[in-house]
DNA sequence: AATGAATGAGCATTCATTCAT
DNA sequence: TATGAATGAATGCTCATTCAT
């Protein structure tokens, strides 16, 4: 198994253990309570993946090819630069905000203790999400609206950014509205934090 | 106990607890091995810490008291706000790396299952450090170097974008030095991303 | 089901299980795996074993009726008794070591854990061979060959005797050939260890 | 743990296995019913023996120890050979039936799903169990009583007679009394089954 | 007759915590 | 103060069995 994408129970489960995954984190998280948000037995968790790592690794990659595929279906605009780029921050934080759940796993569960091949998978995916970013300002440094800049650090210091003021968010939705957000790290990430013409 | 500050064997614990922690996560972490990298007895640990959770409490806490006084010390000078604003970032990103183990912890360990109680003393760790990001900023905004915005968002994306990539240096110590990195980030945080004269 | 004798896939269900079963023993015996080498579904099994236990128990029963049947047929001989109680025991020797599997099965397999009522149909079975071996020996009474000496603790003795050396003969195949095996088994119940003129 | 010789519950745990193990062979053994049959707390069986299959081995090694030393005590006599011989057959019996319940493991479990590392100690127990009768014989040998046979084998068979025939009484106990045993074992082993001076 | 997805009771093992010394 | 033997609740995983198709 594993890998078959059709089964409504799989597609039960792996919804159940994103939501589960991404409440408790990796070690909290009870096959028994999966099971049970699921509406299976714990036996058809085991049927259908072969461990609780493996369950793990099938949630954070099916839900992120999701997340990327629809970031870049969003992105087929062919809007001038200064609005791709705009769109492109506010539809991270959109999709961040959407699937807080996965995001909140696929950049913040490093703890070890899961299989290091699990843990390989998911650094996969989430390289993959940092090389898609790097693309963008690959693009945008090509038709010379971003400035000369190591692509791939940037790109990881976007994710940080987006990711850091997400959590954020979420955890004191009292402070700041997902509009005030996005002003922000758009006005942040387009000229930064000094002031006037430096 | 847990406030006495001067037993040896608190210390020893301290230590070991932090880098325990730090390598593991909390949950991974076992009291067991604290103990033996503690040179303690594993009663010792509940002698001076009534529970995994508070000693955990308490290694945060106590660590992150002595990097934020360390980064004040660092900050003391008289230096004009451009070269203040550079070392404010070189600092960070040189304590986070040194301290990396309690970095990760503070930056990354949201993960429930803790004590909700010590949850939000490890929040008020974290917010006590982005407050003090927050007053940097806005002695920079006072002196008319950094540009009027949200104080609260631009420090917790300050955080994040420090935190992030620090992280994949750590990760990926292959890919870019401790150097290109200040640089990188530095360039990002001071004018942004996009090119043209901002 | 359990009794028709005919179908393909019951005896290779039938087969499965003797190899699986005497490899892993009843409990490590798994039904997936004797599903598996019978190239069968697992469902299939149970359509026509109503239990694990009742598979154990058929697979148990039909091969020793085999078995028993083949020796009986080995010594339809009218060999003089010397020769006869010889053959006997060689050829007691070489199906044991021939279905070493389900020898291995009757000989050792008491473990509880399996239902009463199967349990009691294996120990029928072992009976019955004792029983067989009993019968040879009191003929070799009859015919003065053999000295007066209880039947059944003889047989029993005998089966032992066998077992032992043929089991210790398998798991050690350099310590001794089966032809020096034979020699010493047919030594020990002709004349036993004592030396002199008996 | 698992070598220090002299705990209070330490030895209640052995004794328990003991029982429990042979009772029920190692699979089915239940880690809970050791624990309760032990009067101690499941957690204490992993605090002295790290697995059930560690457990296990140590309930072999030391019990059957324990058996060796008893048969060796009982040897000492200078009797001639005749009789000595026949106190061994006495004594080997009676330990069995008086440990039957660690005999009929040492005897039968050689069930796969052992850890290999105890597989082969439990197989060194019998080697040396083995070796032991294989001593004797060879005494008798040379004292010109036995008659020369392939020491091994012929230890092999000794062994597996009396396994035999005293499982059978065991499992029988009203089909005969354990002087009849005895006796007949003594016979066969003497002088074998062929009757008058072959 | 045959299948295989689904089930759930059962079990070994872990580990924070306690407490007698 | 310090210890470490003892505890037992909690949990991932297995596998015989069922049943809708």
């Amino acid at each position: 198994m594993d890998s078959g994408k059709t089964s409504i129970k799989r597609k039960q489960i792996l919804n159940a253990a994103a939501t589960i995954f991404s409440q408790k984190g990796f070690h909290q998280a009870r096959m028994d309570e999966i099971a049970l948000m699921a509406n299976v037995a714990k036996g058809t968790l085991y049927y259908n993946f072969s461990s609780k790592s493996l369950l793990f690794a099938a949630t954070v990659t099916e839900g992120m090819e999701g997340i990327v595929r629809q970031i870049r279906t969003e992105l087929v605009s062919d809007l001038p630069f200064p609005e791709h780029f705009q769109l492109l921050v506010t539809s991270i934080v959109r999709l961040y905000l959407q699937h807080s759940d996965l995001a909140h796993i696929i950049f913040n569960e490093i703890s070890s203790g899961i299989d290091d091949a699990v843990l390989v998978e998911i650094e996969r995916v989430r390289s993959r999400f940092i090389e898609f970013i790097a693309e963008m300002i690959e693009k945008g440094q090509k038709k010379g609206y971003i400035k000369p800049i190591d692509l791939k650090l940037s790109a990881v210091a976007l994710a940080g950014i987006i990711d850091s003021v997400c959590s954020h968010l979420l955890q004191h939705p009292d402070e700041a509205t997902e509009e005030q957000a996005v002003a922000t790290l758009h006005d942040m990430l387009s000229t930064g934090l000094l002031s006037g013409g430096q």
